[in-house]
DNA sequence: ACTTTAATTCGTAATCATTCTTATTTTGAG
DNA sequence: CTCAAAATAAGAATGATTACGAATTAAAGT
C-alpha cells in the first residue's frame, strides 16, 4: 500500500484529499510499525505546527474504518499501523521496544470451533509481545 | 478461591487485613467475570462511602501482583477477575455484554516456537470476544 | 476563474481513567 | 497498650481521548 493508492481509495469513498491526510499516510507507509497518536502528532507538527489532536484522531479512526490502518491497544494507548494487504487474516508479534511487528501466519481460532458452540464469537485478539532481534 | 483463603495468602506475604480489602475480594469471589475499577468503587461505596480510587487501584494491582486476580484491558479500561486456580495457563472467551468468561484450555503459543526464533517473547494476549449463550 | 457546499481543520475546552500527594487512620506485632 | 509500618481518604494532577464552535479548504458545478 502506498500513499497514492490509499488516497485513491479514500476518494472512492467520498473523502477529500488534504495535506494533513497525505502526511499522515506518508508516516505509516514509511514506518512498518504500530504508532501512537501522539507520535503521529509530533511528526506532523514539523510540517503543520497547528494540527490538533482532533485532526489526528479523526483521520486515524477514519483510516481504520476503511481498512487502510489496523488498530490495537498497547499499554492503555491506541496504536495504529498500515494494514497488511499482502496476506489475509493474521496476527502479530509486537516489539515492546520499537513497535515493529512480525506477522504470525496462524490464527488460533481455527483450532477451537467446537469448544465454543452456543457462543456468538464476534472478535478476537492474539498478540505476542517481546523484543525483536534488533532490540534484543 | 474464597475470601478467607485469599486473605490468608495476603497475610503470608505480609499484607494487612482491612475491611476494604475483604469487601473487594468479596465482590470478585461472588462475580465470575471481568470487572472495571469504577464498578468496584461503586459497589464498595454502599458499605464504605469514602473509599477513594487510590484504594481501589492500589488493591487491585496488589492482588494481581500476588496472583489472586488476573487483569486485562477491555475497551481502554483495565478489568480484573479472580484468577482461575483450578487449571494452569489458559485464555478466555469474554462476553461483551455481561463480562462473564469461559476458559479456553488451549494456548496458541504452543504451536509457534520455531517461527519466533531470535525473538524474545515476554508476553502474549489471546482473548475471544462475543456474546455468551445467556446474552445471545 | 467564481461560487457554493460540505468536508475538514483549528484551537481550545471538556471528559474520563488513572496516578500522585499529603495528612490521617488503622493494623498487627511486641 | 504502644508504636511503627501499612493502608486509606480526599482531592489535585496527569495524560489520553473526545467534543465543539468557528474558520478554512477541497472539489464539483456554473
Amino acid at each position: 500500500m502506498n500513499v497514492e493508492k490509499a488516497l485513491q481509495k479514500l476518494k472512492e469513498k467520498g473523502y477529500k484529499r488534504t495535506k494533513q491526510r497525505e502526511r499522515i499516510l506518508d508516516i505509516f507507509v514509511k514506518q512498518d510499525q504500530y504508532i501512537a497518536a501522539k507520535e503521529i502528532l509530533r511528526e506532523i507538527q514539523t510540517d503543520f505546527p497547528g494540527v490538533s489532536y482532533d485532526t489526528i484522531y479523526r483521520n486515524l479512526y477514519m483510516l481504520t474504518d476503511v481498512d487502510i490502518l489496523e488498530a490495537t491497544e498497547l499499554g492503555g494507548e491506541k496504536h495504529f499501523r498500515l494494514g497488511c494487504e499482502t496476506h489475509g487474516h493474521h496476527h502479530h508479534f509486537i516489539c515492546t521496544e520499537c513497535g515493529k511487528t512480525k506477522s504470525i501466519e496462524f490464527c488460533p481460532m481455527e483450532n477451537l470451533n467446537e469448544s465454543l458452540s452456543g457462543y456468538d464469537v464476534e472478535n478476537h485478539k492474539f498478540e505476542i509481545y517481546g523484543k525483536c532481534p534488533q532490540c534484543n
